[in-house]
DNA sequence: GTCTATACAATGATAGAC
DNA sequence: GTCTATCATTGTATAGAC
């Protein structure tokens, strides 16, 4: 039976305690800047379990890159999955993306780090696999908005592009944030700049 | 006469020499992973000369970041003095931003990391009015465009934002690149998804 | 304005008991 | 698996000579 020391109602393992952590650490300060005495603080453990369970401090941000990565790409195969026309699925997925991110704010801005920050800032994990696969996806649904008739022909790939810079725009929280708007809505708004100008319209 | 030592072509002074070594690796490294030390050895000078010029660390990260600042804000001045049609200026506007980006790599990145990296990553510095003077400018010219009426009625501040958007895609020089592609190209390409579906067609 | 030399705190990591 | 105690290294910063 474990030892209940620092937690009286759940008492999850210190691997666990040190994961959600250090994900709230890192995602706020980045990598370099985020200590190993900081993560045990806030995990309320000690070196020791760090170093038994993770190796290092790298081992533990690798373990939650891949843990990060793996949540958000559900939400992939979720919006996949989902019905109504092409178009709408297309923001579906968008949308579903976007809330997934809000959903979990820290491993976004920790996988983030990786793909949009200095080069040289975090230990390098090859993400590009995850980031084509996600482009490839959203590819297809243009691609079938295309074929169906949805939305006229135009270079598929520039479209899925556009969006997903949208999409990014959209669920980087701090940049260019104007009074009073709501990045949700700036995501539609987006959207809809980019699809209704597709739309065929009506002869 | 000042004494030559590291350099024999240009003796130009420790602070110039602490800026350039200083851009570079916190460019390439972000702030809290950039040592005093890696600078000094880059730059060539001893620490005294760094404390003596910017104070501490952060001072010079500070100095680094306003020089930046005016230097990128200076192609939108001239971009923004171009002739063309509304459109063309719109697109000779992101162009610019985009040229300027790629010319002072290291510079955007710093910036870059302020804007999009995590809260306390670096030292906050309020950014917020370059970006929304950026955001104004771009969306004076769309506003043009259209009471010419070379764009159909939209929303302007959408339309801006997911330009913007594309640009920033565009700039970030490594999130989902696919192999063979060049980001100029995807950034006209994106322009063009956002503008041509706004053009008023021919009846 | 720049150097040599150094102070001193914070960092990542480990040994060994339990 | 987790603790106490500690280490070696690297971090930012300064004193004082020139």
């Amino acid at each position: 039976m474990p030892r209940r020391k620092r937690d009286p109602e759940s008492d999850i393992g210190g691997r666990e305690r040190l994961l959600a952590a250090a994900v709230r650490l890192f995602g706020a300060k980045g990598y370099a800047a985020t200590t190993v005495r900081d993560i045990l603080r806030a995990a309320g453990v000690t070196a020791p379990v760090l170093y038994y369970h993770f190796g290092n401090k790298e081992g533990l941000w690798t373990a939650l890159v891949r843990e990060g990565v793996s949540k958000l790409s559900v939400a992939q195969d979720e919006a996949m999955a989902a019905a109504g026309s092409a178009v709408d699925r297309i923001r579906g997925f968008c949308r579903a993306a976007y809330e997934m991110r809000r959903q979990h704010a820290d491993s976004h801005r920790v996988i983030w780090e990786i793909l949009s920050g200095p080069p040289a800032a975090a230990p390098r994990l090859d993400l590009s696999g995850e980031g084509a696969r996600f482009i490839e996806r959203l590819r297809a649904l243009v691609q079938e908005a295309v074929s169906s008739g949805e939305l006229r022909a135009c270079n598929t790939l520039h479209v899925t592009l556009a969006l997903t810079a949208c999409l990014d725009a959209a669920s980087g929280l701090r940049v260019y944030d104007l009074p009073g708007s709501d990045p949700g809505d700036e995501l539609e708004g987006m959207m809809s700049v980019i699809l209704d100008g597709l739309v065929i319209p009506f002869e």
